[in-house]
DNA sequence: AAGGACAACTCGTTTAAACAAGTTTGATAA
DNA sequence: TTATCAAACTTGTTTAAACGAGTTGTCCTT
């Protein structure tokens, strides 16, 4: 429920461009338009601007107009990288059918080497978590998860198979924050091999990196190895002025 | 030059926090203390501190306070993902030996493929160019570039091997500003394996992505295929509130 | 016809103020 | 001691206004 008003205002604009009401090409109303279309001050318009310029669907131009740059996706990425979504999230948004199979399900301590991999501090409780995801009947993604036992507790193989962000956010009313995730391409392990079904490819697309919730507290560590031809990431950057 | 206020404000708290003053878990003073450290308004500052956040540095917590969540990288990642950044610029900031080789360089006309693949429409005359990435000795990155010839005059060999955004910026004056880019990870081809340095990899990491000026032209599509043992992309994402 | 000045637009930055809402702390009351 | 409550913080949102700077088109002059 967006008590914020800039927010169904991004979301108008942005459901404008999708449709293609604004066309790749197209200038946007001003932002003075907007200022009396949506009733709020330019500040507010600008805020939602700025959100779609992020996303790389704007190219504001100085005295000239904001400008579309958006074009319809090529379909076929489950994951757009620049958000975070977990997979039960993408899959439904994408309208694939997919399951969940938990191959994994332990209580560990974390010793050095786990704090090396995930920066989570020795000693600490962990759940450990390894889960294969289907789309259709194709093993497409490896999951290995850490979670603070502290922050996340109740977690049981049963949440695991359905949606673990669902358990966190709607029952325990965790909000998840930040995320810093490194992606790499890297050969596939024996273990990759057996649990996915690679076909001809011997190599997977990982993409490791730790969350927050808004405590501050870092709660997980997730590795996602991608089988390489189902997936794609789509990041859009504005280059920094110096 | 700066001659906007909230940028060498982001700049010194970016700082700070990259040098230690502020180290992971810690608060940042508040708003209103950099308010007055700063003579600014809390608006201001609020700019400032949200593009550190944008960048994963910072965790703002309603009411409590700004959290710092950035570490330091692990090193050895030349590029990351989230900016816009040629290749001799990644290099010198890190600070190591690279050089260019330039394999291709003709003019095309864009067909009916060339277009499916880059978006350029058919017809227009571009500059293809194929490059060879040298860190040291070795051969770590291929890449292959279409610009739009109307937007790039005076482009040449010569500059192709220095770099050529130092070109567009500087000589053209032109205006670099938004990028949309796909990440995937691909078997290495005939020619990868022809010009790279791969060692016993078979395959590379893909960054493909269009670039836009700041009229609003899309004036290049590149695509930078990357020996998968030098490369990791970072980025950093913040959870969109529904 | 060509060129220049200018007005009227565009977006970019900053200030100032007010209120909302979440968190912490400490004083007070049970 | 414990529980409650309010004050004093924190960040989040929005308004309003002013000025700066880039772009475009018009109109007037040459």
């Amino acid at each position: 429920m967006p008590q914020s008003k800039y927010e169904p205002i991004y979301r108008s604009i942005k459901e404008d461009i999708e449709s293609g009401i604004y066309k790749y090409g197209d200038f946007l109303p001003s932002e003075n338009e907007y200022t009396i279309r949506f009733a709020c001050t330019r500040n507010t318009v600008r805020r939602a601007l700025s959100l779609l310029t992020a996303e790389g669907y704007l190219l504001p131009q100085h005295g000239r107009g904001v400008q579309v740059i958006y074009r319809p996706d090529d379909g076929r990425s489950l994951f757009t990288i620049g958000g975070i979504e977990s997979f039960a999230e993408a899959a439904e948004r994408s309208g694939r059918k997919t399951t969940t199979k938990v191959v994994i399900f332990k209580q560990i301590k974390a010793d050095k080497k786990v704090n090396l991999k995930t920066g989570f501090d020795i000693g600490e409780d962990l759940y450990y978590i390894e889960r294969v995801r289907y789309v259709g009947k194709r093993a497409v993604i490896f999951d290995t998860n850490y979670f603070l036992m502290s922050e996340t507790p109740g977690l049981q193989p049963s949440i695991a198979a359905a949606s673990i962000y669902r358990y966190l956010e709607d029952t325990l009313g965790m909000t998840i924050t930040t995320s810093r995730r490194r992606v790499t391409a890297q050969q596939a392990s024996e273990r990759d091999k057996e649990l996915l079904d690679l076909n001809h490819f011997d190599f997977v697309l990982s993409v490791a990196g730790q969350v927050f919730n808004s405590r501050g507290v870092m709660f997980e560590y997730t590795e996602s190895r991608h089988v390489p031809d189902q997936v794609c990431f789509i990041e859009s950057a504005v280059r920094q002025k110096v």
